[in-house]
RNA sequence: GCCCCCAUCGUCUAGUGGCCUAGGACACCACCCUUUCAAGGUGGCGGCACGGGUUCGAAUCCCGUUGGGGGUGCCA
């Protein structure tokens, strides 16, 4: 009788999610979801620093960000490893009466001066055969075996290591605390964990944990280790130099949906990309199809750009009624909503992520009698040609009685460019700029439609007077 | 130092001995479209680290070199 197989993610809290966590977490929710098993949370909160609770609902809601909640009946946790305490020490006491493990009172730089003094790396043994018992101070150390230790990885394939090369690791330290080795052992034992899939940098501690999990008399886990994540001098991502804080994302405006879809793509092609001619997926079909033995084993670079085009792209597949509620969430409160529903369809297409929404629109949210803040390049440009003036001045005069739609006001600055010899493109610079301090932004027409006639008028005049003045500044 | 992992366009990858004059995506460039900017369309640039084998045939298998990374805590 097959047992269901259980998946475990087990973060420390660090007072931020980090993206490789993220990605490993989907890997094992895919897989737990797919094999009809159970997605473990397990918080490693055994060090007192990272034991805040605050911490602890940051990865939570870090999880449910991204799709993985208790909501979900493939989800079980979180528990916490220091809820496990006892258990840590018993397995560490039947160690040591099994003889697998024996006491040490040297200390860590005694341990190291030894070293250099003979010339040995690592921890020389000194204490196996001494036959201490516990005591103040004294550390219990794994007494490692002769022969190799082979992990079958799912990614990797077999991997050996020469025991010799193993040093007798330390299992509880020297106040009576475990260590994290065997804490993880312990918990994965106890929480009946099947698989065991996480990044690669603990690939080195398997033959440890393949050890104590064949001393504590149960089969080893399936293991499977993923590429690391690394930034632009492929060293892995780091808190101290990178951008890793999946909440740092979130705040930026990136969707959860892109964010999942990007991360999965690191390592592994969702399925029929090539054909598509896109890695955009939806998470059923990567759940659907994910499998350890396809994902990549080198590392891979994270990648922002990539990651915002993604991010563009999840945001234009929006509905529009869906698009106007995320993007309000990041309007000034005090600008009218019904306002910006109005030029929401217009700049929906144009974002990388939801935080740029204010500052594509703000022209259009001046306080009554504010003047647009205008950029000087913009200005300086838009204004150069001799005709910038005159055509401002026929506009306004076409503007004060024209149809107040976009349909209309683009018709009338057509009529008026006529008059220039000179083309849209060129002719809606200086309206532009006057009426939104910038040259670029959304489209002009009907931007002005939801700015209003009394608006744009008094704008456009404002800009006149300026321009006009500023040229016979220039002339005289 | 020691142990382990890795090596296809700038980046993420497809590729598991012939379908590869190596495919896709992001980025970049050009053109088209165009109401600025985007989006969209079309096209382009660009890669199997190196050296030996094995084989009729190698990006794919083996060995070596070089390069990169991870680990080497009484952190997790």
């Amino acid at each position: 009788m097959p047992d269901v197989p259980r998946f475990r993610f087990a973060p420390s809290p660090t007072g931020m999610f980090h993206v490789g966590g993220a990605r490993t977490a989907l890997h094992n929710w895919a897989l737990a979801r797919r094999l009809g098993g159970t997605f473990v949370l397990r918080i490693e909160d055994t060090d007192a620093a990272r034991n805040r609770p605050e911490w602890t609902q940051g990865i939570i809601d870090a999880l449910a960000w991204i799709g993985i909640s208790s909501d979900d009946s493939h989800f079980e946790g979180p528990h916490f490893q220091s809820e496990y305490a006892a258990a840590h020490l018993e397995a560490a006491q039947r160690l040591f009466d099994a003889g697998c493990a024996y006491y040490c009172d040297l200390t860590g730089d005694e341990v190291q001066q030894r070293a250099k003094e003979l010339g040995v790396s690592g921890y020389g043994a000194w204490s196996r055969d001494r036959g201490l018992g516990p005591g103040p101070g004294r550390v219990l150390r794994f007494r490692v075996p002769g022969g190799t230790t082979v992990v079958h990885d799912l990614v990797r394939g077999d991997v050996s290591f020469d025991n010799a090369a193993i040093e007798d690791f330390v299992l509880v330290r020297g106040n009576g605390a475990p260590v994290f080795l065997l804490a993880n052992v312990v918990d994965d034992i106890e929480m009946g964990i099947t698989h065991v899939v996480r990044a690669e940098e603990h690939l080195p501690n398997t033959p440890k944990q393949q050890m104590l999990w064949e001393a504590l008399g149960h089969e080893p886990p399936v293991w499977a280790h993923v590429p690391v994540l690394v930034n632009e001098q492929r060293k892995k991502l780091s808190k101290r130099r990178d951008k890793v804080a999946l909440e740092q994302y979130r705040d930026e405006g990136y969707l959860p949906e892109a964010m999942v879809n990007y991360l999965m793509t690191l390592g592994w092609t969702p399925p029929g990309a090539e054909e598509r001619g896109s890695e955009i997926a939806s998470w059923a079909e990567m759940e659907g199809a994910f499998r350890l033995e396809d994902v990549n084993t080198s590392p891979a670079f994270f990648d922002i750009k990539k990651l915002a085009a993604f991010n563009g792209e999840y945001i234009r597949a929006l509905s529009l009624d869906e698009f106007v509620r995320l993007a309000e969430a990041e309007l000034p409160d005090d600008w009218d909503r019904d306002r910006f529903a109005a030029i929401a369809p217009h700049i929906q297409q144009r974002l990388t992520t939801l935080k740029e929404v204010p500052g594509v629109v703000d022209f259009l949210f001046l306080p009554d009698g504010a003047d647009v803040a205008i950029d000087d390049a913009s200005w300086a440009k838009a204004f150069q040609p001799d005709w910038a003036v005159p055509l401002l001045s026929d506009v306004i005069d076409a503007y004060g009685s024209v149809e107040w739609t976009a349909d209309a006001l683009k018709t009338a600055l057509e009529q008026v460019m006529e008059t220039y010899d000179i083309k849209l493109g060129k002719a809606q610079a200086p309206v532009r700029v006057a009426a939104t301090g910038r040259s670029v932004g959304p489209p002009l027409f009907e931007s002005l439609e939801v700015l209003g006639r009394g608006e744009t008028l008094r704008r456009l005049r404002v800009a006149h007077e300026r321009a006009a003045g500023a040229g016979a500044a220039g002339g005289g």
